[in-house]
DNA sequence: ATAGGGTTAG
């Protein structure tokens, strides 16, 4: 084993002492001034804080070089230590009354990021307000004291500095420029940071890439979508985050297809990607089940020499199990080096949608084991997952643990879970009860599962109420009509279910078309319930279609229309369940896809009982594994049976 | 160290 050696001694020191230091009262080996400052700077690069500083301490009259002071800085920085970083302040101090230390404006601005990075604002404010009241105080140390209240949290008080730099006459450039836009951007304070913006214009300077970036994250932030484009279009230079930035612009306009084609683009043109990129493109295949797309973006993670960070293997583990490959998730899962509280959390919810509750409570446990605290998410994966999976009593059981055993106090999406799951069992004065007991107000979610609670069990009455609840909170929701009137339908109440529908046709409310889609390849296809007409005159859609009725006669499968919500004799009716546009994405598969091969259908609606047990058939005659996703749960059909057993 | 993009959720 090599000694430890001190610097200072040259003479090996046992390794049993942690502290390598020379004491006090032993001199430095050499008094030549050049020597001291070499050994300084050595001490200094190395990270030796401790020791460079007592050579300081010992010898104040040798080190007037202001440069030195600044390293000595920068590294206290690096390394958060107040401690030291106070000691060199103090050095500086016995420094004042020279010249070279008087108006060096430099070495404010590094105390000022000394004492924000180590949180002690106060301090850096008053170094700050000494040295702004002198004539000619750079930019830089208005935008280190605005630097130090955002890294800190404090996003007001950082615009603040800006614009007391503007009222000191002192003209923003870009580093001014982009602080200020980043806190604009963070507080979604859409109007100063049009100010700024105005600001940038009219600046001597010309925006660089940096703040142009700003810019795109303000408008991206705001969802001003029109002023992203703009700022995109006009950057003279764009890097990576140009175009992060505009992806996330398309998502949050909703524009999925858009933002992928952006992504492709990128591509095309080299500019490559980062992991933030991806972060932003995977859950755009979660979100539309391109599971294809998804594998590709994974492959090239796995190409690339980079060793993907944790969000990006969070944002990949959560695309398999929105795909409804969920094996697939908790192998990357179980290979991830560093997981986080959301890694958990991703895996969780992948399960508790996907119906597989009893692994995810055993994953809970271990969680435990492993000394993560669950948060509210994790609690809300897992609650809703007991309710779909009908497991009440687990759910109530953990409803009560969450803050007795782990200190989450539950929200209004964790009593929404509460009410679903006992309303689902049947349990509807339980459920009333808790809505009555809920500390907060309710909401139109609530009312909703309670509704579905009454499809569920045929209670007309109490539906009608709750319906007359939902109607005055949110009027224009569609789905509130529609259960309703299911749950007339259910009842052969047809005279009110026309009632419904007149009701909607006054206040102009349109059921949502359903739509389905399926990825095949490169492509995403997807068909709209009723549509899709060229399709079904197709000879291969012909084919298919007449060989499957005659496995369903066969199953004794006959068509429940009563989903079809409208007074037309029973052979349109039948016609129309059979266009529900999940149907037309199975025929759709079933051609295009390779025997055998799992199908994967997204649905924007909840399935239709009708075509549920439709596909249960499906599955059993092709010998398919179907996996359908609903807007709030997945349905994994094999061999005639699925796995939520019926109770959705 | 004068800055820049991102993951989970009825």
């Amino acid at each position: 084993m090599i000694p430890a050696i001190s610097v200072l001694t040259n003479t090996p020191i046992p390794t049993n002492l942690t502290v390598i230091s020379c004491p006090k009262s032993q001199k430095p080996p050499s008094k030549n001034p050049q020597n001291l400052n070499q050994t300084l700077k050595y001490l200094t690069k190395s990270g030796n804080l401790d020791e460079a500083i007592r050579l300081i301490e010992s010898s104040p009259s040798k080190f007037t070089d202001p440069e030195t002071y600044s390293q000595l800085l920068h590294s206290c920085i690096s390394q958060k230590s107040l401690h030291h970083g106070q000691r060199v302040y103090k050095q500086l101090l016995k420094q004042e009354y020279s010249e070279k230390f008087l108006e060096n404006h430099n070495l404010k601005g590094k105390l000022i990021t000394l004492f924000s990075v180590c949180g002690e604002l106060d301090e850096a404010r008053i170094i700050f307000e000494n040295a702004v009241e002198n004539e000619g105080v750079p930019e830089s140390v208005w935008v280190a004291m605005a630097i130090g209240y955002s890294k800190n949290g404090f996003l007001r008080e950082a615009l603040l500095v800006y614009v007391e730099m503007l009222w000191n006459c002192m003209e923003p450039g870009n580093f001014a420029f982009s602080t200020a836009l980043k806190a604009c951007a963070d507080l979604r304070e859409l109007w100063v940071g049009r100010g700024v913006h105005a600001q940038v214009v009219k600046s001597s300077e010309g925006p660089d890439q940096v703040v142009n970036n700003g810019l795109l994250r303000l408008y991206t932030q705001c969802e001003c979508f029109n002023e992203v484009l703009k700022v995109f279009d006009q950057m003279p230079e764009r890097n990576v985050a140009s175009w992060n930035s505009l992806i996330s612009g398309f998502v949050k306009e909703d524009k999925l297809g858009e933002a992928l084609d952006v992504f492709r683009r990128m591509q095309r043109e080299g500019m490559g990607f980062s992991w933030v990129t991806l972060t932003t493109i995977l859950p755009i295949c979660a979100r539309v089940t391109a599971l294809l797309s998804g594998k590709e973006i994974h492959a090239q993670i796995v190409k690339s020499a980079r060793r993907p960070d944790v969000l990006v293997l969070n944002s990949l583990v959560d695309m398999y199990v929105k795909c409804g490959v969920v094996d697939y998730g908790r192998r990357l899962f179980d290979g991830m080096r560093s997981k986080d509280l959301t890694s958990w959390n991703t895996m969780l919810t992948g399960y508790a949608i996907n119906g597989y509750m009893r692994v995810a409570m055993d994953l809970f446990n271990e969680m435990a084991s492993c000394g993560i605290r669950p948060d509210d998410v994790t609690f809300i994966a897992l609650l809703s997952g007991c309710s779909h999976a009908g497991l009440t009593e687990d759910g109530q059981k953990l409803f009560h643990r969450m803050e007795m055993d782990f200190g989450v106090s539950p929200s209004l999406e964790h009593y929404a879970c509460l009410v679903d799951m006992l309303g689902r069992a049947g349990r509807i004065d339980a459920a009333l009860v808790v809505v009555k007991n809920m500390p907060m107000k309710t909401s139109g979610s609530i009312w909703g599962s309670l509704l579905n609670s009454c499809r569920l069990h045929n209670e007309v009455p109490l539906a009608e109420a709750i319906a007359n609840r939902l109607f005055e909170l949110e009027p224009y929701n569609p789905g509130n009509y529609v259960m309703l009137s299911n749950i007339y339908a259910n009842a052969g109440m047809w005279d009110s279910v026309n009632m419904v529908r007149e009701m909607m046709q006054t206040r102009r409310i349109r059921k949502e078309a359903g739509c389905s889609w399926i990825q095949v390849k490169n492509k995403i296809h997807s068909f709209v319930a009723g549509g899709g007409f060229e399709f079904r005159n197709s000879d291969e859609y012909k084919k298919i279609w007449n060989k499957l009725r005659e496995a369903m006669e066969e199953f004794g499968y006959i068509p429940n229309t009563d989903v079809v919500l409208h007074d037309v004799n029973e052979e349109t009716k039948a016609m129309w369940v059979c266009g529900h546009s999940e149907r037309l994405a199975t025929v759709f598969s079933l051609i295009h896809t390779a025997a055998g091969m799992p199908i994967r259908i997204t649905k924007n609606l909840r399935v239709c009982v009708d075509c549920h047990s439709w596909i249960k058939i499906v599955s059993r005659v092709t010998g398919r594994v179907i996996v359908l996703r609903d807007t709030n749960r997945f349905h994994h059909f094999k061999e005639g049976a699925c796995s939520c057993n019926d109770y959705w």
